[in-house]
RNA sequence: CGGGGUAUAGCGUAGUCCGGUUAGCGCGCCUGCUUUGGGAGCAGGAGGUCGCAAGUUCGAAUCUUGCUACCCCGACCA
């Protein structure tokens, strides 16, 4: 089976470019950098996105929408910001095309050209700090809870389905505080947010920790985040949120008049996921067959495929097939009946599998005599031939243990790859066997640019509830107080 | 931005060094028949400005020059 795919211990990456491309999920484009998200994959997105939408209301907070252009000369006022980004950036510079003098087609009419230039948004920040300052005087406009869905652009060099493009899709959380305190607050909400998302819906186990200096966003004070990890033993940051203090209220002089009388500078987060999600799940759960979709997240949930030799089978076996799909429609269960005559049913289930539906049910005329079916599980690859009575509540129940057992899958992969080191050497080969490595370090930047440079690996954070634990660092043997997460990462 | 490479049908490719019939093959696609409980078989068929432009030549996918795009390695990537 499977000879279509690459197997993931052959060649990793090379299996996760042709099961996205397999499965349908999403193509290059012929825009450099840029994927086209196809239905089925985009499907899976907006699943995700209704489910994290819910969770963002829950939690007090409102969509809005902010411009796509952002005008060059807010991007200066916060130093590290502009730091951060400044090389990635796509920019506008005219308004205007023309037809060529020459006949060559169209050309850009040097005659329009910006009085300032424009940058499309790597995030949004600043263009969202400029207008909070026209909506914020008093601590009674606080706080501001805004979430926005959008497209962003970062000009990255080099780009992955889903892990990496030039423009990508995801939401970011942008909210301002009259103190410090209800800021950090909202952060870590935000981020507790995202690993319950994780958890509960993507089956992904994650830990959630906070950045090194060196890894934070540019122009954070702290950055909460959630690590996860893949089979290949790489980590994939998942989700962030960002603490950001006073540094936004300030570039962009946004002032409040506290309860107090006083002026003060108003306190910020920001929080996003993106698309990368998608990857993460396709990392995470899926193996040499193709596919595997938690429930939850499935577009489809249950595929019925007849089995017949002629019409009149087909007929009879449709009229069974539908009454079953309308019990588990019922149920609030997404399910298709694939009674195309175009294809074959091996062909069907190998497609199926290929695309991770969580849930298959064969039906063929054995099964019409006995009032029996074939019920498959993609997570398990397990058949079996049940009853065709109480079909909705075997599914339901069926549905909830694949989730259940994706997760616990990887998350037994993780403890299994996740390793206590104490020297270097140690350090060194746990590196490159891939996995979270847990070891002490003292805490300098120069010291993790210097493990980074020797092994590739990154510190992905340090977590929270952290066992404090008295060690030396594995580089220069300096005093550490507790273990933080290295790896290395997509 | 440095180094290397590639461009031929929807996709993957052979042919290019050493110019010469109608540019070959696999997948996919179309038609027909037989099939249908794990990616069907046979027969027939359609599909090509050989990246773009100029040059050399009786003759260019093949040689020369210029251009463009893409890929790989490095640098870069909260």
């Amino acid at each position: 089976m499977a000879k279509f795919l690459t197997k993931r211990d052959e060649n990793y990456s090379q299996w996760y470019n042709e099961l996205v491309i397999k499965a349908d999920l999403a193509e290059n484009s012929d825009v450099r950098g840029s994927m086209v998200i196809k239905p089925y994959g985009y499907a899976i997105w907006e699943k995700m996105k209704a489910q994290l939408d819910k969770m963002f209301k829950e939690t007090g907070h409102e969509n809005a929408y902010f411009p796509l252009f952002i005008p060059k000369s807010f991007f200066s006022k916060e130093a590290s910001h502009v730091d951060g980004f400044a090389k990635e950036c796509a920019v506008v510079t005219h308004y205007r095309l023309k037809n060529d003098e020459n006949g060559k087609g169209i050309v850009v009419d040097d005659t329009a050209k910006l009085e300032e230039e424009l940058i499309v948004r790597p995030t949004s920040e600043t263009i969202i700090w400029n207008t909070y300052k026209k909506w914020i005087q008093s601590y009674r406009d606080l706080p501001i809870l805004i979430n926005q869905w959008a497209n962003v652009v970062r000009w990255e060099m080099r780009t992955r389905l889903f892990l990496r493009t030039s423009e990508f899709l995801w939401q970011e959380g942008h909210t301002a505080h009259a103190s410090k305190q209800e800021a950090l607050e909202e952060a870590k909400k935000m981020i507790d947010v995202y690993a319950k998302f994780a958890e509960e819906w993507m089956a992904l186990p994650v830990i959630q920790g906070t950045k090194t200096q060196n890894e934070r966003f540019a122009g954070a004070l702290e950055t909460y985040t959630i690590e996860a990890l893949m089979q290949d033993g790489k980590a994939l940051q998942s989700g962030t949120s960002h603490f950001l203090g006073q540094n936004f209220a300030k570039a962009f002089d946004v002032k409040f008049a506290s309860k107090q009388g006083k002026l003060e500078y108003v306190w910020a987060t920001s929080w996003g996921v993106s698309t990368r999600l998608m990857g993460a799940l396709i990392m995470a759960h899926s193996d040499d067959n193709g596919l595997v979709i938690p429930p939850k997240l499935a577009p489809i949930q249950v595929v019925i495929i007849p089995i017949y030799k002629n019409k009149e089978q087909l007929d009879k076996i449709s009229i069974k097939a539908n009454e079953i799909a309308n019990k588990l429609r019922n149920k609030n269960i997404s399910v298709k009946f694939d009674d195309r005559d175009t294809q074959k049913p091996g062909f069907k289930f190998a497609e199926y599998e290929l695309k991770g539906v969580p849930v298959r049910i064969a039906i063929g005329p054995r099964d019409m005599e006995n009032d029996k079916l074939e019920i498959a599980r993609r997570d398990t690859l397990d058949k079996k031939i049940i009853n065709q009575e109480g079909i909705e509540n075997y599914v339901e129940n069926l549905l909830n243990k694949i989730q259940k057992n994706i997760y616990n899958k990887a998350l037994e992969f993780r403890d299994k790859k996740t390793i206590k080191v104490n020297t270097f050497d140690e350090f060194k080969k746990a590196v490159e066997d891939g996995g979270f490595v847990l070891a002490h370090w003292d805490g300098t930047s120069e010291t993790e640019e210097k493990i980074k440079s020797l092994t590739k690996a990154t510190i992905r954070c340090i977590p929270l509830n952290n066992d404090k634990e008295e060690g030396k660092c594995i580089l220069t043997g300096k005093k550490s107080i507790q273990r933080v997460i290295f790896a290395k990462a997509y």
